[in-house]
DNA sequence: GTCCCGTTGGGG
DNA sequence: CCCCAACGGGAC
């Protein structure tokens, strides 16, 4: 997988999104709830409960994981079941949902701010090309010379990942 | 159960 | 600061 799609007509597409993928060495998030067992301060009042500082697993997706998760969030916004499983044994179905729902949202935001309107809130359209931005990625997808019916797409997609 | 939405908190 | 995974809660 590497930063730079492009791929030509109805493309095929990888579908290959399972198989490579090679597990990380980490891959997984950081040591999950690690505080100490903190013997219980004894006698302490029963409702008493002393906050237990449950500490946020920041999970960091690796690049592959995230490219996998782009070039599938191109063609469904929303997760059909648990069909990405496969591709992320590593990650519970939680993260992925997770990571699409965020997505969702980054891709809302996003377009409200930053997509190209005309006049009236609509996809920008100019000559042959309709400039397509689904998120914080670039996309061009471009129609060229329709002839009847058969629209030819040409998919450039430029996964930045920073 | 998932979704949306606002929010929280970890980490660069 | 910002980014973003994860959380909480209400709605369906």
């Amino acid at each position: 997988c590497t930063s730079f799609y492009l791929f030509p007509t109805v493309s095929p597409l990888p579908s290959s999104t399972d198989l490579l993928i090679q597990d990380s060495p980490d891959s997984s998030t950081s040591p999950e709830g690690k505080q100490s067992a903190s013997a219980e301060n004894s006698a302490t009042k029963k409702e008493d409960k002393v906050p237990v500082k449950k500490q946020k697993a920041r999970t960091v997706f690796s690049s592959p994981q995230l490219c996998v998760f782009n070039d599938r969030f191109q063609r469904q916004k929303y997760l059909s079941l648990q069909k990405i499983q496969t591709s992320s044994r590593d990650l519970s179905y939680k993260q992925v949902k997770t990571w699409f729902q965020n997505q969702r949202m980054k891709s809302k935001r996003w377009q409200r701010n930053n997509w190209p309107k005309n006049s009236n809130g609509v996809t920008q359209v100019t000559g042959n090309f309709i400039l397509f931005f689904p998120f914080s990625d670039l996309s061009i997808l471009s129609i060229p010379e329709t002839h009847n019916s058969s629209h030819r797409q040409l998919w450039l997609s430029l996964y930045p990942f920073r």
